[in-house]
RNA sequence: GCCGAAGUGGCGGAAUUGGUAGACGCAGCGGAUUCAAAAUCCGCCGCUGGUAACAGCGUGGGGGUUCAAGUCCCCCCUUCGGCACCA
């Protein structure tokens, strides 16, 4: 039975209807069935920070609509949702507040799980997860455990940051100009013990599977390839110069060996630590560089800066002496922690050996391009010269017989190498899981046994702003191992280590026996289809697909990959307005206290803040942040318009992939269209009344016409929601067809058989994007069902045949006429109907056809001169 | 610096496999309706010239391939994302 409706489309009392009856009937809750095609579509899931903002609400109207298109499509669909709940700024707001972290994320998931229900994401809320319970790392840990068994796990000395004032390890994002961020204090660099999983043994295979996923965008696989950065290289041995030592350095380019004229080590290296030993001014200048921060992007654009050892290597070919320098450019997690220096034929080297003045020599000769070394490296393979016996060889021939010799003479050998490194999994931070390891009092470090798990991260705590509350703690810490004391390692994980299994925890979520109900998880996994933000490209991405396979070498999973196709969604960008201080400083104002006018072009003009008239200057779309206070708060404009306008918007302004300007105008044409579905829907239910008929066969041209356009839509909107994932184009090929049925005349029952087909249709295909508005127009419409389960429409093929085609002529390229022709027309009757027209006859005036192409159902391309 | 993207009307964007550049929306302009306004509806809307038909130009800049280039190739510029302890 047909509901009544109310003239008027408002979403403050049809959402929260809706939405009740999905809660009530528990509609998005699923099962396992093996008799259906599963589904599993993951959004990221949100760090619990406070509200949700704009991109969350982006994300998650991605995963929802791609949820129910999918679920509509008959299959079995899991949607679930839940908390990535560990990590720094709850421990920043709990020190801000004076509460403990684990009350203000509570508070916080409350909150965010009240805004999701509110934007009608249909969730399976029966698997909800927060990282950050005991019930979830317990997990985590007993692997940790099974990890260090198999020999994954290790502990070795690794740098952070130190505030020498607050006694913290700082995140780096806690440092800013070199000093810590609340204190001020000059950062250092402090070396400790640290726990690392062995990436790095799976290497090779998260690399060439990336080749099996052909459901991710090649730009993300190429970074994780880049990431990854396998090369074939020879690690060669260089004897040091009145000592038994070895310099051990890599390198891809044995063929310039040559061309070494000096050797670059790290601060850290054991002969530079020595050489300092006896010379106070190289002790103070690799203090200073010690000092200087580790971040590559910093490295990379950091001064070289060095200084020589004194200590002589020894050429392995020539027997030539060769100066040790100490350089900043050099790490000493990476690699050996040193690197033989090509100035000739590398750029880096090259600039080092110029600022420094140290000898550069030519070992390549490129076949073409650069040859002048007082201007840059010849950074081009090429045929070697000046090589000694190994001179007149391609690079490619030296290389071999270079890595021969030093592999025959034991002083070389070929190596495969990563730029990868091991994951440091440590952090000298309170709120995250802890690390279930227990030290020994011989200095030993021990797994907890899987019986004591989880090691529990006491809750009721008070954040003093520098030292993490677990290393504060000597009774937490202290505990027995086989009956001697012995003391719980006070680190805890990295929080990527909680995001990097989840998605598999979803799909036993209440599993109380283990990590992972393998038949639940074989079932649901790998996911169908994950959606989240650019920015984890390859960490998270990374880490996730490096746990699936540890998962799988467990035993616990089947697949080798977890994430079938991966969708990686753009940012949101805002209008940002700002002061200028007295201090030159800026003071940012929101968007929405902002008022102006529009010149006739439609230009900003004159922005003034609304609360005292006074001007302030436009800054431009920038990603919306609280530091330029141009965040939307979707609560706002959810209250004002309604999930589904919302919703409607942030899929038809931008394609996913694409960042997204906010715009309040738009958001308001995005209202404007749900009324005119409303308005239509309405009309056609009336018009019905009066006489419909559904007869296609009685149909003239011009409601073939419409009724063509109908499928057609239907024919775009699947292949635009399901494939090609570009919504933007699916709800605008809606709106160019719903511009089209309203000029119809409904007054004529075959005509008004037409557009109620139509707006069935056209209420399904937004239902994945408007659901409510769906559900209550479904319902309107006298369908019994749930639009949530409703069957996807289907194009009618029939409808689609068309008897005449229109055909663009060009004139050397250039269209110099349309022409319309029967659909079965030849190339030579097209000709014929092109050579009648009177503009393309102009152009063809006084000069020789000389060629004629023909894009059958098309375009007609005439080349004459 | 390295790696990865993007650049099209006043604005967001469309053009899916090299085949009509500007779909759809926003803003703007003109009109209808209204006592008036809001809302709604109709029309126009890349730039230049032209009453118009139409023509010339036009997809960040420069070059190239092709009958045909927003789309492919080379060089350059600008903006954005990541760079291992933000998540």
């Amino acid at each position: 039975m047909s509901t009544a409706l109310p003239e008027q489309y408002d979403p403050a009392i049809i959402e929260p209807a809706v939405q009740r009856r999905w809660e009530q009937d528990q509609v998005f809750s699923v099962q396992e069935d093996p008799n259906q095609e599963k589904f599993y579509c993951l959004s990221m899931f949100p760090y619990p920070s406070g509200k949700l903002h704009m991109g969350h609400v982006r994300n998650y109207t991605l995963g929802d609509v791609v949820s129910r298109f999918q679920r509509m499509q008959g299959k079995n669909v899991l949607q679930p949702m839940g908390w990535d709940a560990f990590g720094l700024p709850a421990e920043n707001a709990a020190i801000a507040n004076r509460t403990a972290p684990a009350k203000w994320t509570y508070q916080n998931i409350d909150y965010m799980r009240q805004q999701l229900k509110s934007l009608g994401f249909g969730y399976d809320w029966s698997r909800e997860i927060a990282t950050c319970t005991p019930e979830y790392y317990r997990w985590e840990q007993w692997f940790f455990t099974k990890l260090y068994e198999k020999g994954l796990v290790y502990k070795k000395n690794a740098t952070v940051n130190w505030d020498p004032v607050d006694q913290t390890v700082l995140a780096n994002e806690q440092v800013i100009d070199g000093r810590g961020w609340r204190s001020g204090a000059k950062v250092e660099l402090k070396e400790i013990p640290q726990w690392f999983i062995k990436i790095t043994a799976y290497a090779d295979e998260l690399l060439n599977d990336l080749d099996t996923l052909d459901g991710w965008p090649e730009q993300v696989k190429t970074m994780q390839k880049n990431w990854i950065g396998r090369s074939e290289g020879v690690e060669i041995d260089f004897s040091v110069a009145e000592s038994d030592q070895l310099l051990t350095v890599y390198t891809t380019r044995p063929d310039t060996l040559f061309g070494v004229t000096y050797m670059a080590v790290a601060a850290q290296h054991p002969l530079a630590q020595k050489a300092a030993q006896t010379r106070p001014e190289l002790a103070a200048f690799i203090d200073t560089i010690k000092n200087t921060k580790m971040a590559e992007a910093e490295l990379a654009t950091a001064e070289k800066v060095g200084m020589d050892t004194g200590i002589r290597a020894v050429h392995p070919l020539t027997g030539e002496l060769i100066p040790v320098w100490v350089a900043n450019f050099v790490l000493m997690d990476y690699g050996s922690g040193a690197v033989m220096a090509v100035p000739g034929h590398d750029e880096r080297d090259w600039e080092f050996a110029t600022k420094y003045k140290l000898p550069i020599q030519q070992v390549i000769e490129p076949s073409a391009g650069n040859t002048d070394l007082s201007q840059a490296a010849i950074t081009e393979k090429g045929t070697t010269i000046n090589s000694g016996a190994y001179s007149g060889l391609s690079s490619a021939e030296a290389f071999e017989q270079i890595a021969d010799y030093l592999s025959e003479q034991g002083i070389g050998r070929r190596q495969v190498n990563y730029r990868l490194r091991d994951w440091g999994v440590s952090r000298q931070r309170y709120w995250g899981a802890p690390i279930p390891m227990l030290n020994l009092p011989n200095g030993e470090s021990v797994p907890v046994p899987a019986e004591d798990l989880p090691v529990r991260l006491p809750e009721d705590v008070v954040m003093s702003g520098n030292t993490s509350p677990l290393k504060e703690n000597p009774e937490w810490r202290q505990t027995t191992y086989q009956g001697q004391p012995a003391e719980h390692e006070t680190d805890t994980f990295d929080t990527f280590m909680e995001s990097s299994w989840y998605y598999a925890r979803y799909c036993s979520a209440n599993f109380h026996d283990g990590m992972l109900d393998p038949k639940q998880a074989n079932y649901w996994l790998p996911v169908d289809q994950y959606i989240g933000g650019i920015e984890h490209a390859i960490l998270h991405l990374l880490y996730s697909r490096f746990f699936h396979k540890l998962l799988r070498d467990t035993g616990l999973v089947d697949s080798s990959e977890p994430f079938k196709r991966l969708l990686t969604q753009g940012m949101v960008l805002a209008d940002c307005y700002y002061r200028e201080d007295a201090n030159g400083g800026q003071t940012w104002f929101s968007p929405l206290d902002v008022e102006f006018e529009r010149d006739e072009k439609g230009k900003i003009i004159n922005p003034r803040l609304r609360s005292d008239g006074q001007p302030v200057i436009y800054g431009g779309m920038t990603k919306m942040s609280k530091s330029k206070n141009n965040g939307i708060d979707p609560q706002v404009m959810i209250d004002k318009y309604g999930a589904d306008t919302v919703r409607l918007f942030m899929m038809f302004a931008a394609p996913p992939e694409a960042t997204l300007e906010w715009s309040d105008s738009g958001v308001e044409g995005a209202q404007r269209f749900l009324r005119r579905v409303w308005r239509l829907a309405l009309d056609v239910k009336a018009a019905q009344a009066n006489g419909m008929s559904q007869d296609w066969t009685q149909l003239n041209d011009g409601q073939q016409a419409l009724r063509r356009e109908v499928h057609r839509t239907i024919q775009k909107v699947t292949d635009d929601m399901g494939r090609r994932q570009n919504f933007n184009t699916a709800i605008a090929a809606i709106m160019e067809l719903l511009n089209r049925l309203q000029k119809a005349d409904l007054s004529q029952p075959l005509e008004c058989g037409v557009v109620a087909e139509a707006v069935d249709a056209i209420v399904l295909m937004l239902a994945p994007v408007t659901p409510h508005l769906s559900e209550a127009l479904w319902q309107a419409l006298g369908h019994q069902s749930d639009v949530v389960f409703a069957a996807w429409p289907d194009c009618d093929e029939s409808a689609l045949v068309e008897s005449n085609v229109l055909i663009v002529v060009q004139v050397n390229g250039k269209v110099r006429g349309k022409i319309t022709v029967p659909a079965a027309a030849t190339q030579e009757d097209v000709i014929q109907v092109a050579l009648a027209d009177d503009n393309v006859t102009r152009f063809l005036d006084g000069v020789t056809i000389r060629k004629q192409i023909y894009v059958p159902g098309k375009l007609l391309n005439i080349v004459a001169n």
